[in-house]
DNA sequence: ACCCAGGGTCATA
DNA sequence: TATGACCATGGG
């Protein structure tokens, strides 16, 4: 597949899920709570954590930092794996802090902020893509399982390798989008694998219908 | 009662 | 370097 029916394939999917500040949060810091706590958990579950966290006034890094650790785990209860996440977010909300506050972490250049954020404990690659994109507006592409699935449904077979993210991500250097639209791509990903209900494609139940590119050269 | 989700880390081989 | 166990909740 070249990279102009990549870009094409993208923008088709974009155009049947648009999706307009697809992330809710109300500030950067929170985007970056919610990428932890959205580790391998349903929003639905992430975001009553959220809302534990700002009804308890702890979504500022300052009040989160004085926070005790099993508070901590109470408050993000609901999002799973608390004893993991809350050790996750005290490292995060220790990170931001020494850099400066949120306002600091903003002035880093992408490439060493994503290597920055890889150093802290508890954040991957998918997720130091994930703050980046959506509380920087940063133009990376996440190469999370939906977007590998995308580019495996439409025909791209790394020859009996696995797709890594890191292969994944190859394949969308040559978008060179502006953060927004990586956003938006990337909304349009998740949504669309959500609508065709996981592994089985099922274009009957998604909104491209017949023409789902999903389907075009399906193998798994 | 099972199964899994908008991952990452650590221990093995 | 590459799999596997583990974390743990709420919803299907």
């Amino acid at each position: 597949m070249g990279k102009e029916a990549l870009k094409s394939a993208c923008r088709a999917l974009i155009g049947h899920y648009p999706a307009d500040k697809w992330w809710p949060a109300r500030s950067r810091f929170e985007v970056m709570v919610g990428a932890v706590l959205v580790q391998n958990t349903r929003w639905s579950n992430a975001s009553l954590a959220i809302t534990r966290l700002r009804n308890a006034r702890c979504l500022n890094p300052q009040a989160m930092d004085g926070c005790t650790l099993p508070r901590l785990e109470s408050l993000i209860h609901s999002a799973g794996c608390q004893r993991v996440k809350s050790v996750r977010l005290a490292s995060l909300v220790r990170w931001v802090i020494s850099t400066g506050g949120v306002r600091g972490v903003a002035m880093i250049e992408t490439s060493e902020l994503r290597s920055q954020l890889m150093a802290v404990n508890g954040i991957g690659p998918e997720t130091a893509d994930v703050i980046l994109c959506f509380a920087f507006a940063r133009p990376v592409f996440i190469a999370d399982q939906y977007a590998r699935r995308w580019l495996l449904r439409m025909g791209l077979t790394t020859s009996g390798k696995m797709m890594t993210y890191e292969s994944c991500r190859e394949h969308f250097e040559c978008l060179d989008w502006s953060g927004e639209a990586c956003q938006k791509l990337h909304a349009a990903i998740v949504l669309h694998g959500q609508a065709v209900c996981g592994r089985v494609p099922d274009c009957g139940q998604c909104a491209l219908k017949g023409q789902c590119i999903y389907n075009k050269n399906n193998n798994i």
